[in-house]
RNA sequence: GCGCCGGUAGUCUAGUGGAAGGAUGCCAGCCUUCCAAGCUGGUGACGCGGGUUCGAAUCCCGCCCGGCGCACCA
């Protein structure tokens, strides 16, 4: 088996097989928008049911809801969103107009090597730059928002101005009251949410790594600022291996280093006891579905790329053959900045009160690049054997289909058997479909690029016992089983095996 | 957003000024076979728009999309 996937390979398969394509590919495509196939979607919304049923249904501390894409822009405001700037902006302080910093440079006829921050400042202030529409004074470069933005109601004008969220943590915040009132929650406990996030990125790069619409997957998990660092189940973490690259480490030009969470966390490593848990709590379930303990690895933000809610952030990082190092995940002490600051806004009181004290809870936030973690375990899988058959070696709760049902002869009785099974299989809410190629060979190689688990064949013995065999994706090996066992024989092997 | 390179069927690819070809996939049929390999037929492409030319997939310009580098990155 070979592992030396390109992004080509992934490219490929993905088009050829209805993973993932351009979106508006027949007028030319947009960048930054990608439209999921039928298989692509199965495998991204099985990860995301998954994702949900481990950090959701499974816990009994952790309420799922399903906050609106557009609120109210004074949340953004609030957030610190609106001040948050990417695309370098300098403003007339007299007239107001705003121009794109390069374009300004360039009508000023003022030649600079590089578009830092930093030589812009300085080339406007050097060349003592003013505003050409109005002669008045420029105010200092500032980042351009990457909110995409759109309008509500009839007119279109700086008061119907609405932003498209950048994340969903803003609506489980401004929630938070609410739902702790409803459910009586008691700290700690958190909110989870997934869903749709528009950025409107300078440059989106890398296949479906960098995009202008994705999908994440969050949880805002409260503590009391007092109990940061009591995390009953941290035991349930403790144990786990990662590579973790401290920012002392990564100034310091060292390598990462092998550590379990639980002396990364007595080393001091984590900024709270729960901020370990969570980072725990995530690579189990990467791990969980097929990602190598191997090519993940955990690495802290650096002051400087710190955002700015955030007391500590840790990345954990996949190994894409392709790209090196991307972040997939990242677990950020947000403290009780998004309360406070909603609290002082809105001048609701977001904070609970202990002994007759008021107190803002502390949050600890795992945001899932869900397009990235698809991408990720698509790369994983990818495998292309002796033959040059390529193989997604998926795991089964992940796998667009739970098996393939395949008659040996494309003759009459042989596919009413194989639909009489499919429909079987189906009222076990199992995800199965027939193929009819008529050639299994054929067949297999289609499911296996799927990445279908089983392949489940009728041949002639079928009729002569009601068996059919199961073949495994992986192996091409096969058994044979009574056909009314199917059900529970798929179920227990998807548990079992990848 | 800047710079460099690129864009021919679903996929891979030939064609560099003079009839767009192949492989594979896909569809229909034959064959009735346990890992895409037999036979017959069929569908299917020059990213978009302008220009030069008698004639453009080919040369020029603009745009779109992609890769890489820079920048940026909540």
């Amino acid at each position: 088996m070979e592992k030396n996937v390109s992004l080509d390979d992934i490219v490929n398969i993905a088009k050829r097989r209805g993973l993932i394509f351009p979106s508006s590919e027949i007028y030319g495509g947009l960048a930054g928008f990608y439209d999921y196939g039928p298989i692509g979607f199965e495998i991204k919304r099985r990860i995301i049911d998954d994702w949900w049923w481990n950090f959701v249904i499974s816990r009994d501390d952790v309420y799922g809801i399903s906050p609106a894409i557009i609120l109210s822009p004074a949340v953004w405001k609030a957030s610190g969103h609106v001040d948050e700037f990417i695309d370098i902006l300098v403003e007339c302080t007299k007239c107001k107009s705003r121009f794109k910093a390069e374009t300004l440079l360039e009508d000023l006829g003022i030649k600079i090597s590089d578009f830092s921050m930093e030589s812009i400042k300085n080339s406007l202030r050097d060349n003592n730059a003013r505003c050409p529409k109005c002669g008045g004074e420029l105010s200092e470069p500032r980042r351009f928002n990457l909110m995409v933005e759109a309008h509500v109601g009839a007119v279109k004008d700086e008061s119907s101005v609405i932003y498209l969220r950048p994340e969903i943590a803003q609506g489980m915040f401004i929630n938070f009251k609410l739902i702790s009132a409803i459910t009586g929650a008691k700290l700690p406990f958190g909110i989870a949410s997934y869903g749709k996030v528009f950025r409107n990125e300078i440059a989106p790069r890398g296949f479906i790594f960098r995009l202008r619409e994705f999908e994440i997957a969050e949880i805002e998990y409260f503590i009391d600022p007092d109990e940061q660092n009591s995390c009953e189940d941290f035991h349930e973490v403790d144990n786990i291996e990662i590579k973790i690259w401290t920012k002392e480490e990564q100034k310091r030009n060292l390598k990462p280093k092998e550590r379990k969470l639980g002396d990364a966390y007595n080393e001091g490593v984590f900024s709270s006891m729960w901020h370990a848990y969570w980072v725990g709590e995530s690579v189990k379930w990467l791990e969980s579905i097929g990602l190598s303990p191997e090519n993940l690895r955990l690495r802290e933000h650096l002051e400087t790329e710190l955002a700015h809610y955030a007391k500590q952030t840790f990345d954990i990082e996949y190994y894409f053959p392709y790209f090196g190092w991307k972040e997939i995940v990242g677990i950020a002490n947000r403290t009780d900045y998004d309360l406070r600051r909603h609290s002082k806004t809105s001048g609701e009181k977001l904070y609970l009160v202990k002994d007759g004290k008021q107190f803002f809870p502390y949050c600890i936030e795992p945001s899932f690049g869900i397009d990235r973690i698809f991408l990720a375990v698509i790369t994983e899988a990818y495998t292309v054997r002796e033959d040059g058959k390529v193989i997604l070696r998926l795991h089964p709760k992940v796998a667009p289909y739970d098996a393939v049902i395949v008659p040996l002869l494309k003759r009459p009785e042989f596919i009413a058997k194989a639909e009489e099974i499919n429909r079987m299989l189906k009222r076990e809410r199992l995800a199965t479909y027939v193929d009819v190629s008529g050639r299994v060979g054929k067949a297999y190689v289609k499911a296996d690029e799927f990445g279908v688990p089983y392949a489940i064949t009728i041949d002639h013995e079928t009729f002569e016992n009601d068996t059919v065999t199961i073949r495994f994706r992986d192996t091409r090996e096969q058994i044979r089983v009574p056909i009314t066992e199917l059900p529970i024989r798929i179920r227990e092997l998807s548990k079992t095996t990848v």
